[in-house]
DNA sequence: CTGTTAGCGCTTTCAG
DNA sequence: CTGAAAGCGCTAACAG
């Protein structure tokens, strides 16, 4: 299907050397101006497209790079190939991206990378298992996205128990003395962590932390609901609420209407994210960002700095995030 | 950077010819099954990948397509490239994205897959103006995603009028007879279609178009919440509102709570698009569902079929949306 | 400064 | 059924 011009056609056409027309078009020294330039302008005018492949089977290497993310471009996947993009426009690197739905998908995903001969590679899929060990050796760089595992890969991460700090402190400035907090499971080192940043926050200030205010769930609106019933719904209720993550804390709101409990006079609540339902939800909910655009694009830059052979100095990179105010929380009244 | 098995060195350990080894693993005829079989396993255990590069500078052809979005990775270009990418895996065909910020950065992103070869392309990007003319002539087959152009390629288009009467028709069925209608900006064919659609239910029900319960806006929230203080601050004010976007209504949400009104008992809204904002607001949004996903699977099928050939029937396939009813539609009391 | 030549890894005729 | 050889489009030695 393929119908294009080739260096040997503009070749032929200008009577010169094919190697002459590459040397013109890449640029390289050696030819002389007046040659260059008309060389140039007669491809510009036949319509000559370089043939990529030829090109880089020539060079046995390519400057693509794979992007392995998660199955749906949903908001945390949209927000680190956001990042990844950036930095990918400005250094001229061509992208691929793959999705994928399981841990074998994501090694059909390798495989394709593979055969591709990409330059490198960046991980961000939630697919691969967060205590997933050493990971199977590739053959080009690759840096990981907020994904604790303990091979030596290279990987960018944010820092779970600051932010989770953030959100306290904010609470604490604003007078909270009594605080909950509806986390996500057990099993998830970012769970953990962030309760050890509440529990920080709260020893450092003098404040109890409140088993009876306290849950696990598994991420979802729904388990924050029931947990904030139980919770909000007690003799003893907290004045705020810290959400493990932003939908969750949309439970929270549902639960609080139903008690009649007005956000944030009553009752102040500060999510984790900065998903965008933050800004659909009324009132806005504050949270602290977990910055995946900026992860994205550190990590495409930790990829392109291994692949130009320049060892980059950590092997862990951090991003922090950062408290954003909005309207869910308010003066302890 | 390579330094990957080749045929060669395969063939060289088995002692046979490097084309039989390509034969044995391509699966083509002429090669008996026991050889074929060793070839397989020795590849196998050698860590063989084939070179795509390799392959496809030899087949002047290549499977890979390019899809063509949005800036960002937002709601919009997630849905669509979740869809195409559903046929993708299916087909086992190989994608990648090129986000556009501008007219001009969508003719770049072009000449990368020129360059790349790749088989076809799908285009859903908006950078593109609805009432662009032809389109440069392109090496290869190209589908629109919901964009008009008067150009003769092939595009997947939804039916933004009957969509419209999807919306109106709901709330006539559920007995309003003084509905308003926010809708988008004058210049979109969008916009226009779907007023048209409104029209068109409320005269088949014999209920007056009210101008004055009409408005156009930029299609953002602010723009409606403004809008939406006129027509329900007014003296006599609608019992049912369409919005032109989920977004949209969110505006109106706000404006229906700052006059007193509530939602759905005082005065119904309806949006469209499905947005993930639907499910994030209280009550939670109806809509009409903008089919993005399908479409995005459409095309990226319309496009594969041309690469393989076969003249697809229709150059115009119309996905259709559907009434998605959720809390914030009820009866008129 | 320009031409000649070889070869990247693979597929595909054409012979044997 | 298998081997030999040519060539996809390009670049990079090496000569001239």
């Amino acid at each position: 299907v393929d119908n294009l011009i080739t260096i040997y056609d503009i070749a032929q056409k200008m009577g010169v050397n094919p190697s002459t027309v590459s040397r013109a078009l890449s640029g390289a020294p050696g030819t002389s101006a007046a040659l260059r330039a008309k060389i140039q302008k007669a491809a510009q005018e036949m319509g000559y497209s370089p043939n990529l492949m030829a090109r880089q089977l020539r060079m046995k290497t390519t400057s693509i790079i794979g992007v392995i993310l998660d199955e749906e471009w949903n908001w945390y996947s949209g927000a680190i190939a956001g990042g990844v993009q950036s930095y990918a426009r400005e250094k001229d690197i061509k992208l691929i991206f793959w999705n994928a739905t399981s841990a074998a998908d994501q090694e059909a995903g390798l495989a394709v990378f593979e055969e591709m001969r990409i330059g490198g590679v960046v991980f961000a899929s939630t697919q691969i298992g967060e205590h997933s060990g050493e990971y199977p050796k590739l053959t080009f760089p690759a840096v990981f996205v907020n994904r604790i595992n303990s091979s030596k890969t290279s990987r960018i991460m944010t820092d779970d128990l600051e932010g989770a700090m953030f959100a306290a402190q904010h609470l604490l400035s604003l007078g909270h003395r009594n605080i909950g907090f509806i986390n996500g499971p057990e099993n998830s080192i970012h769970s953990m962590n962030r309760l050890k940043g509440v529990k920080k926050a709260l020893q450092e200030a003098g404040v109890p932390f409140v088993e009876d205010w306290y849950a696990t769930t598994d991420w979802r609106e729904k388990a924050a609901y029931e947990s904030a019933l139980r919770i909000l719904g007690g003799s003893a209720r907290p004045t705020a609420m810290i959400s493990g993550n932003d939908e969750m804390a949309i439970g929270i709101y549902d639960a609080a209407r139903e008690l009649g409990l007005r956000i944030p006079e009553d009752v102040s609540v500060i999510g984790y994210n900065n998903h965008t339902c933050c800004d659909y939800m009324r009132p806005k909910l504050s949270t602290v960002s977990l910055p995946l655009w900026e992860m994205g694009r550190n990590a495409l830059e930790a990829v392109f700095m291994k692949m130009n052979g320049k060892e980059i100095q950590k092997d862990k990179r951090i991003v922090n995030g950062e408290l954003i105010v909005r309207d869910s929380t308010g003066p302890c009244l």
